[in-house]
RNA sequence: GGCGCUGUAGCCAAGCGGUCUAAGGCGAAGGUCUGCAAAACCUUUAUUCGUCGGUUCGAAUCCGACCGGCGCCUCCA
């Protein structure tokens, strides 16, 4: 039984989809200004590791993950490259889904824009106004915060408390200094569509109340996003929605952890201000999975240099594992044994973990408890014990590909993946090697390790066995 | 001021009332194997869970106080 923290109750709480077998997950996407940081690729793995968990529970997801692009950040953007908002947008897009891809994160089945639904934002906001919860002042509409009885049930505020509060923007137009804006006017050269209420663009909430409802329904199972969604973004939308719907919006809010830099926050003014496409370039996508994976979604993580490289480190061990498995399945071994071990075990383990509010770091370690135990196996087969044959490679295989690869995306079967990646030339690795096996033979070490070396140098370590050498890419 | 998260070994991090003299990863030390190198395996590395009290037959886990870290309350994953 999946048990999942709902933000919105603040307590663990069976997870019951409103139609299952299907369950309806929005995720806020990324406002297409830059290329996205690390911090967000956190939201993204996590997310994705919760849908491939939910589909690998048996549940059909629908994932939509919107891309915000119309802005104030995009159109800022614009002036300083000197090109359109669309260019700006366009542009960012693409590296977005690049990075995404490298991430080995599963695309959504729609990824809304904001231009692509003006008149069904406008349509919202037309129909807030005739319910009262909206007011326009010279073309600027703003929600009517007071109007709505469930203001602050999700962050837990209240709306005096608000109030008193010392940081909140003032604006003569508003009534109350939490009214946010549904439709902003339109001011010189910013970009504009027209409207009931003059040339203007959406505010930044009403988007998601409108696209999360267009595609998945005006209620839906799974809400998620960072922690600093929660006020206002995602109050905001619930105040939309349920005004507009005059049904609940969301059943599950999931919220995930800010990632720290060093024990302090990441921004650019600080210098401490990460890509996600700058760590890909250091580290692997698996490892920085792995390394979210190792925490809690929901709690802060601190991140630095040192901790992914153990990321790797660890990730090798699993990679090493795979290695192994491919080569032995590669000889097809009928004869033999196949050894005792109770997989589902482990799976059940797994399933125990993730059920309770995706204790993903839990998980992990029945993985890496699950490699201990095949190596402890294989290294007793090794050293004079009864030959292993294929279908224990096999067995083992499937489960690592359901849970390692399918849940987490930390391991690759796909050995060629490694290759042609890295730009190997595997005839010509193939010929060091046979020229190394003669000199070891003739006991030629010295010309055997100047070989070694040279690989090494490529990027290619060999490995020696009683079967022969083997190598892999090493980063 | 309000709301929320958090304090577990050298580092990261699970565990949230008994199976805990506390998973897993990294690091460190020793060993097996080995021409070398690596991998892998074996052993060791927290009698203790920020501090002090309380509840309980029993607490890292619940309650209270205190000390510390972080976030949100303004755009932000």
């Amino acid at each position: 039984m999946l048990k999942i923290y709902n933000t919105l109750t603040k307590q663990k709480e069976e997870f019951k989809p409103i139609d299952p077998p299907n369950v309806s997950m929005y995720v806020c996407g990324p406002t297409v200004y830059d290329f996205f940081h690390i911090g967000n690729a956190r939201s993204f793995i996590s997310s994705d590791i919760i849908r491939k968990y939910l589909e690998y529970k048996g549940y059909n997801v629908k994932f939509v993950m919107n891309l915000t692009d119309v802005d104030d950040k995009i159109i800022k953007k614009s002036i300083e490259e000197k090109t359109g908002t669309e260019q700006v947008a366009e542009k960012y897009i693409g590296a977005f889904f690049q990075d995404i891809g490298k991430l080995t994160v599963a695309k959504a089945d729609i990824y809304p824009k904001a231009t692509g639904h003006m008149q069904d934002i406008i349509d919202m906001i037309k129909e807030l106004e005739q319910k009262g919860f909206a007011y326009n002042v010279d073309g600027n509409v703003f929600y009517d915060v007071a109007k709505f009885k469930g203001y602050g049930k999700l962050s837990g505020k209240k709306i005096d408390e608000l109030e008193a509060g010392a940081r909140i923007e003032k604006n003569e137009e508003k009534k109350n200094p939490l009214d946010f804006s549904l439709w902003k006017k339109a001011k010189e050269g910013e970009p504009y569509w027209d409207s009931p209420w003059g040339k203007g663009r959406p505010g930044w909430h009403i988007e998601c109340s409108v696209m999360s409802s267009k595609h998945l329904g005006k209620t839906f199972d799974i809400h998620a996003g960072g922690n600093d969604l929660i006020f206002p973004h995602h109050e905001n939308e619930i105040a939309q929605s349920e005004a507009a719907n005059e049904q609940p919006f969301v059943k599950y809010w999931l919220h995930f952890g800010f990632l720290n830099i060093d024990n302090t926050k990441m921004s650019k003014s600080l210098g401490n201000f990460f890509t996600a496409r700058d760590i890909l370039t250091k580290y692997s996508a698996e490892a920085i999975r792995l390394f979210f994976a190792q925490a809690y979604y929901r709690g802060p993580l601190n991140f630095n240099d040192e901790l992914l490289a153990a990321a790797e480190k660890g990730l090798e061990k699993l990679g090493n594992l795979t290695d192994t498995i491919n080569q032995e399945l590669s000889k097809n071994i009928t004869e033999g044994v196949t050894p005792e071990l109770d997989i589902k075990q482990f799976e059940d383990k797994i399933i125990a973990a993730m059920d309770d509010d995706f204790n993903t770091a839990q998980a992990i370690a029945v993985i890496f408890d699950f490699t201990k135990e095949v190596n402890r196996i294989i290294a007793k087969s090794a050293s004079g014990g009864e030959n292993i044959n294929a279908e224990f490679y096999k067995n083992v295989k499937a489960f690592l590909e359901r849970t390692a690869v399918g849940i987490f995306g930390i391991m690759n079967f796909n050995a060629d993946d490694n290759l042609s990646g890295a730009g190997i030339d595997v005839e010509h690795i193939q010929q060091m090697i046979d020229k190394r096996l003669e000199a070891k033979n003739e006991k030629n070490y010295a010309l055997a390790d100047k070989i070694r070396e040279e690989l090494k140098e490529l990027g290619v370590e060999l490995k020696d066995s009683k079967e022969g050498t083997t190598f892999k890419v090493v980063k």
